[in-house]
DNA sequence: AGCCAGGGTCTAA
DNA sequence: TTAGACCATGGC
């Protein structure tokens, strides 16, 4: 069975600049709210069109209907627009500083983010992650596929976290970037995962006949 | 045309 | 505790 440290390397050799999300602070919290079950293409796109608006003093101000009008192609707008003036509101306790939020320790923080209506484990660690260099490993649902592909199965996000991390030391740019090249792998590669030829991980893969059926089995328990 | 995006919340059992 | 409905849009 390949281990987290063999994936990572394969994969890190392959693609050179994976793992950063460019932008403010505010600006990455916002977009992992708005890249939920959404494309990264439509988040752009809506965010560009409101570039310089994007601060947290502007948002908490903004017409509320505005905001779920202009984010409406990112989908669930209202929900979207809840969460992110919650999001908001809890940035403000920290008067909208990143060092003060960056003093806090990592669970704290990511107690106080789930608490938060309308972000759940992974928008949380997305924010920890890359707005504020928490170590804080992101398990998706291309995380949990490409895991699967390779024949690795796991009760939990837990397992799974625990099983990518080990033999890592905890460190934000790191998870950033593991992130950064699974994501970027399944993106590219994921659906002719198993044939592709410039696949990394191509020879750890299972048999066709073993793809398939787990494969089956992920889609009935999605 | 139909399928599906980097989720999260709420409810029923 | 967990499965399943629901949210709710546009690109391909």
């Amino acid at each position: 069975m390949i281990t987290s440290r063999e994936i990572y390397t394969l994969l890190s050799h392959k693609y050179e600049d994976c793992g950063s999300w460019p932008g403010s602070t505010y600006r990455i919290m916002v977009s992992a709210i708005l890249v939920q079950n959404t494309t990264w293409t439509t988040v752009d796109r809506v965010l560009h069109s409101i570039e310089d608006q994007i601060t947290p003093e502007q948002i908490s101000h903004i017409d509320r209907s505005f905001l779920e009008e202009t984010i409406r192609p990112c989908r669930y707008c209202r929900r979207k627009a809840e969460a992110i003036y919650q999001l908001t509101q809890w940035y403000a306790s920290y008067k909208y500083d990143v060092n003060l939020v960056m003093e806090k320790d990592l669970e704290t923080l990511r107690k106080e983010l789930l608490a938060l209506w309308g972000i759940g484990p992974e928008t949380a660690d997305d924010i920890l992650v890359y707005a504020f260099h928490k170590p804080s490993f992101i398990v998706d649902a291309y995380t949990r596929r490409l895991l699967q592909r390779l024949g690795h199965h796991f009760a939990n996000d837990t397992s799974i976290r625990r099983f990518l991390t080990r033999g890592f030391t905890e460190d934000a740019d790191i998870y950033a970037r593991y992130h950064g090249i699974l994501l970027r792998e399944c993106i590219d590669h994921c659906r002719a995962f198993p044939q592709c030829r410039d696949c990394p991980l191509r020879s750890y893969c299972p048999s066709a006949e073993r793809f398939e059926r787990e494969e089956q089995l992920f889609s009935t328990k999605n």
